[in-house]
DNA sequence: GTCGTTTCCGACCGATCGGTCGGATATTAA
DNA sequence: TTAATATCCGACCGATCGGTCGGAAACGAC
């Protein structure tokens, strides 16, 4: 028994971590085996004692990734109990994903999408896990703008549209963020979220401005 | 002399013709030279005598796709003066690469987004190529909104906000073709444009609509 | 100890593939 | 005819990499 001694699982943790984070700088097919061993301090064969093929672990990875992309999206319901203000944090987490910090996360999520279109793609004949992943996103969404429209902060009839609404949302962002990694500077993302939010949002609240009411 | 003789650019659009096929197809890294050559019915050794790289075929390849799809947005603009049924068009234009027919399009268009954001990518160090492209496709947009604001159809005040609107707009679009991808049937791509442009048109029309103003 | 089991891993295998090479073949010019 | 040139291509090279194998090392039970 010695310092570095660990279960099997947390082990495999390990790895799982190691591979997330070249997947995330590299990408699936520019990241080999040997590269996670290494980054794991172990040797190559010893990743597959843990992990079946490369595509078990990318799945793996992925997973610890999406995971913490819908607890992100939890969290700030936790944080603000405002539907219009969580829509508007749901849209700075899409813009932070553009920022150089958090760049890497935006590739693997393309590359994850990519892996699912193309037709030699890891999750190609797994689209369900990436469909389970993205409805995560889009309930937790859904039920923002559903807790809206009870308190009587959304106009009442978007409850029917509820799920509509949030996937165009997540497209938009989604669409934003592709482009944010067409280069630094080339979109502002910032901008084109506000200019969108500050669209989107008079769509959605229950009661109009002050000055339209009063003109009236 | 014989009939399959060519002149030095005609060989080399087939195999850029060829090569685009697979591409589309199965991908960039998918895709080998060998497979490119028997699909144009040539040596593999005769692929470099036109081009000297995979990347650089790549690159020709993506070229023809682009100028289509580019030719295709100003193609609706020779169709139809209005600018709200332009824009309609366009919607229209992005549901049908979220069709079988189109489907593979629409994985190149992806294969090339990735091939800008990953470091090892063949556009990685190309990205002008890529942003020239898009923003081919957002001044023809932008100028059929302009148009429509001359015509004094759409707002004056999005004039200033034109190009803002229009990659806003794609964004929209490219989101929602992501998503076309993620398996048949998943999301209804036409129901969900529908929706959203019958959200978007009202706030760029100059007039409300009637009822509204005879509500007045 | 020592025997069985689990964990580990360096060396190797097989396949793929981008790109090169040397020469064959066809074309043109004189 | 022949020499020069352009075009073509099968065979090969080198590198990469996912995955296997056989055995070493560590551990635990007795």
């Amino acid at each position: 028994m010695n310092g570095e001694n660990h279960k099997r699982s947390d082990k495999a943790e390990i790895i799982a971590r190691a591979a997330l984070d070249l997947f995330t700088q590299k990408g699936f097919q520019a990241t080999s085996i040997e590269q996670i061993a290494v980054a794991a301090g172990i040797g190559k064969s010893t990743v597959y004692e843990y992990y079946k093929t490369k595509e078990d672990l990318f799945i793996a990875a992925v997973e610890k990734a999406t995971d913490q992309w819908v607890d992100e999206l939890r969290e700030i319901g936790r944080q603000t109990r405002d539907p219009v203000e969580r829509l508007y944090k749901v849209a700075d987490l899409c813009t932070e994903f553009c920022e150089q910090k958090r760049m890497g996360e935006n590739r693997l999520f393309f590359e994850v999408l990519m892996q699912t279109i193309m037709e030699s793609g890891v999750y190609f004949n797994r689209r369900h896990l990436i469909r389970e992943a993205h409805q995560r996103m889009v309930r937790v969404i859904v039920d923002y703008l559903l807790t809206g429209v009870s308190e009587g902060r959304l106009r009442p009839d978007i409850a029917r549209h509820a799920e509509r609404i949030t996937i165009n949302f997540l497209a938009y962002l989604d669409g934003i963020q592709l482009y944010g990694m067409l280069g630094e500077g080339y979109i502002d993302s910032r901008e084109q979220v506000r200019f969108f939010m500050d669209n989107l949002v008079p769509l959605l609240l229950a009661e109009p401005p002050m000055d339209r009411r009063e003109a009236e």
